[in-house]
RNA sequence: GCGCCAAUAGCUCAGUUGGAUAGAGCAACGGAUUUCUAAUCCGUAGGUCAGGGGUUCGAAUCCCUUUUGGCGUGCCA
C-alpha cells in the first residue's frame, strides 16, 4: 500500500534527522489535485515539539525526499503541508496488483480474523417483510461481505421472535380469518389483531388442507395447529422474500427454542443469583437502575408470563456463550430504548458489555410521485419487500438501501429507483461495468487481446485521467476497512459512484481502441480490464449484479 | 421532564483519527453524437455547514449552550 509506503519513509526521515516525534500525523489523499497524489501533516504535528515553525521542518523532508526515486516532487504548501507526486511507475506496478487479485484485491487481514456476531432483520415473524428489513437486510447483508473481505471472521444470525404474545395474537387472527371462510360472520376484526391479507390467503390454505377438522380438536391443540402453521408459512415466506433480495444467513435462531432448552430460566436464575431481582406487585424486576438503566423491569408479569426482556436476555447469553469478540445488533429506531436494559442485564451478569455494539438504523420513507407512503401495519396497508422488489427490483433497491449512512433517515424515490438513466446511481455503475464489457467485446473483434501484453508497455498510461482512476482503485482497500471499522457500508457505494464516474469521463476524452496503436491500445484495454475488476467487486460486495450488457 | 438520533446548495445526500478554496447527484440553464453503448460527457449557476460561545496553527467535524424535527421513556415486541 502506497500510504503506509511513505508513512514508513517518512519516520525513516524523523529517525534520521533525530527529532522528537509523535506518530500521530496522517498520510492522506489531498481533495485538490493540484495538492499532489499525497500529502501529510507530519510537519505540522511536530514543529512545536522540536521548537520549529512547521515550514522550516518541512523544508528539512524535503531536502532528503527530493533524492528518493519513488517520488517525482515533493512540495511544501500552505502552513506547512508536505505534498508528494509520485512517479508514474509506482502506479503501472500497483496497476497490475490490481488485475492479478481479481476478486481478492483490496482484501486485507485487517479484522485479525476476529469473531463477530452480526445479527440483523430479527422481524417477529407475524407478516410479511417490510421495507424497515429491507433497509437491515441490505445493510446487514453488505456489511458481513465487507467485512469478511477486509478478514473478519463474520458470523450472521436472525433471531425469530417465534414464542410469546405476538405469535399467540398471529393465531388467534388466523383463527378468525378460517372461522370467516366457514361462514362465521365476525363483527369486529380485534384492533390488535393482524390485519394483512396474507391471513386471509393462510386461512384458505389451512382449510384447503384440513378442511372443518380444526373445529373438532380442543380449543389448545387448534391454537396450537394454527400457530404452527402461520408461522411455518410465514418464516418460509420471510425466508423467500430474502433469497430474492440476496440476503443469506448463518443461522435462524428460534426463541421457541431457546426456550424448549430452557434458557429463559437459566437466565432468569443467573439474575437471581446475581441478587438482582425482587418481587413487587406480584411481578418479578430486575433492578437494571443499578447498572445505568434509568429504570427497574418487569422480567416477569403477574400472570406469570416472562416479558419480552427476558429471552432477549437469554438470547444474548448464548451469544457470550458461542465466544464471539464483538456482537453487533442491527436495530430500528424505535428500538434505542430497548438497549440500554440489555446493556444492564450484561452488566448485571458480569459479561463484557463493551463487546455489544448496536447500530441504528433511520427511518424509511418510500416517496412516490413526490409524495411520501403511508404505511400502517394495523389496517394491513403496507409495502413489502416483495412488492419492493417486483417495483423497483433487487439491485436498484439494494443499492438505495446501502448507499445512505445508516444514522441518517432515508428517503427512497420509487420514481428514481426505476429509472434507466443517469439519474440513477445503480444504473450509472452498472452501466460502466457493461460498457467496458463491450469495449472488451470490439477489442476481441478487432483481435487485439492482452496475451502477448507486455506490462512494460502500461508506460503508455501517461494521461491525468488514467493515473487518477489507478490512484481512485488503489484507495478501495482503505474505503473497506473504513466501512467495515465503522459499520458504515455507505463509503463503498458513494466510492462506486465516484470511480464510475472517471471512467465515463475517461471513455468521454479518450479512444480507447486504436489498431494503429496497438500497445497504447492493450495498455488502455488493461487499465479497463482493471477498472471492471474493481468495478464487479464493489458490486459483487453490496449484492448487486454485473450485467455484461445493458 | 429525561434519554437517543439528526439539522450541510431549491431537492436527496457525501464529507475518513480535526486539514488547504465545504463536494456529488437530481432539478435549472447553455453546449457536445462521421465515435468502443449519448443509459454518456463538458460548461454555468447555486452555501450564514440551524444560531451562539469555546478548544488550536487550523473546526461542518471535538466540547458547552439555544432552537427545530424524529424516536424512545409499557407488566407490548
Amino acid at each position: 500500500m502506497i500510504k503506509s509506503k511513505i508513512f514508513d519513509d517518512l519516520i525513516e526521515v524523523l529517525e534520521e534527522l533525530d527529532l522528537e516525534y509523535t506518530e500521530n500525523f496522517s498520510v492522506e489523499i489531498p481533495n485538490n489535485v493540484e495538492h499532489g497524489d499525497f500529502s501529510s501533516n507530519v510537519a505540522l504535528l511536530n514543529a512545536k515539539l522540536n521548537k520549529m515553525a512547521p515550514r522550516d521542518l518541512a523544508e528539512k523532508f524535503v531536502e532528503i525526499f527530493a533524492k528518493k526515486r519513488y517520488y517525482k516532487k515533493v512540495e511544501i504548501a500552505g502552513p506547512g503541508f508536505i505534498n508528494f507526486k509520485l512517479a508514474n511507475s509506482v502506479f503501472h506496478k500497483n496497476l497490475i496488483d490490481i488485475v492479478e487479485k481479481k476478486k481478492k484485491f483490496a482484501a486485507s487481514k485487517h479484522g485479525k480474523k476476529q469473531r463477530i456476531l452480526l445479527e440483523f432483520i430479527s422481524a417477529n415473524p407475524t407478516g410479511p417483510l417490510n421495507v424497515v428489513s429491507a433497509r437491515a437486510g441490505a445493510f446487514g447483508d453488505t456489511l458481513a461481505s465487507i467485512m469478511r473481505h477486509v478478514g473478519y471472521d463474520v458470523f450472521t444470525e436472525f433471531y425469530v421472535n417465534d414464542a410469546g404474545n405476538q405469535v399467540d395474537i398471529l393465531a388467534e387472527s388466523l383463527e378468525l380469518r378460517y372461522r370467516e371462510l366457514h361462514g362465521e360472520r365476525i363483527d369486529e376484526f380485534p384492533p390488535e389483531a393482524y390485519h394483512g391479507e396474507y391471513l386471509k390467503d393462510l386461512a384458505s390454505q389451512l382449510n384447503s388442507a384440513e378442511g372443518s377438522k380444526l373445529f373438532h380438536c380442543t380449543e389448545n391443540d387448534r391454537m396450537e395447529k394454527m400457530r404452527n402453521f402461520a408461522l411455518k408459512k410465514i418464516q418460509a415466506m420471510q425466508y423467500e422474500s430474502l433469497e430474492r433480495f440476496g440476503v443469506h444467513f448463518n443461522n435462524w435462531m428460534s426463541e421457541r427454542k431457546l426456550r424448549k432448552d430452557g434458557i429463559l430460566e437459566e437466565a432468569l436464575s443467573y439474575l437471581a443469583e446475581a441478587g438482582c431481582t425482587y418481587e413487587k406487585d406480584e411481578a418479578i424486576w430486575f433492578n437494571s437502575s443499578q447498572f445505568g438503566d434509568i429504570k427497574d423491569r418487569v422480567l416477569i408479569k403477574a400472570d406469570g408470563n416472562p416479558t419480552y426482556l427476558v429471552p432477549d436476555i437469554a438470547y444474548h447469553i448464548t451469544k457470550y456463550n458461542r465466544a464471539y469478540d464483538v456482537l453487533i445488533d442491527v436495530l430500528g429506531p424505535d428500538h434505542h430504548g430497548h438497549i440500554s436494559k440489555l446493556r444492564a442485564a450484561m452488566k448485571a451478569l458480569e459479561l463484557d458489555a463493551s463487546k455489544l455494539e448496536v447500530v441504528y438504523l433511520q427511518h424509511i420513507n418510500l416517496i412516490q410521485n413526490g409524495e411520501v407512503v403511508k404505511m400502517s401495519k394495523r389496517a394491513g396497508r403496507i409495502v413489502t419487500l416483495n412488492d419492493l422488489i417486483d417495483e423497483v427490483g433487487k439491485d436498484a433497491a439494494r443499492y438505495f438501501f446501502i448507499d445512505r449512512k445508516p444514522s441518517a433517515h432515508l428517503d427512497f424515490d420509487m420514481e428514481l429507483a426505476k429509472k434507466q438513466s443517469s439519474e440513477n446511481p445503480v444504473f450509472y455503475c452498472q452501466y460502466a461495468y457493461a460498457r467496458i464489457n463491450s469495449i472488451m467485446k470490439k477489442a476481441k473483434k478487432a483481435k487485439i487481446s492482452l496475451k502477448d501484453f507486455d506490462t512494460k508497455n502500461l508506460r503508455k498510461l501517461n494521461k491525468d485521467e488514467e493515473l487518477r482512476l489507478i490512484k481512485k482503485m488503489l484507495e478501495l482497500k482503505s474505503i473497506l476497512i473504513g466501512a467495515a471499522e465503522h459499520r458504515e457500508p455507505h463509503r463503498l457505494s458513494g466510492y462506486l459512484h465516484e470511480l464510475a464516474g472517471m471512467f465515463h469521463k475517461y471513455y468521454a476524452k479518450y479512444h480507447i481502441i486504436d489498431e494503429k496503436r496497438i500497445e497504447m491500445t492493450q495498455a488502455r484495454l488493461y487499465l479497463c480490464s482493471a477498472v471492471k475488476n474493481v468495478i464487479g467487486l464493489a458490486l459483487d460486495l453490496m449484492g448487486i449484479s454485473t450485467p455484461q450488457k445493458m
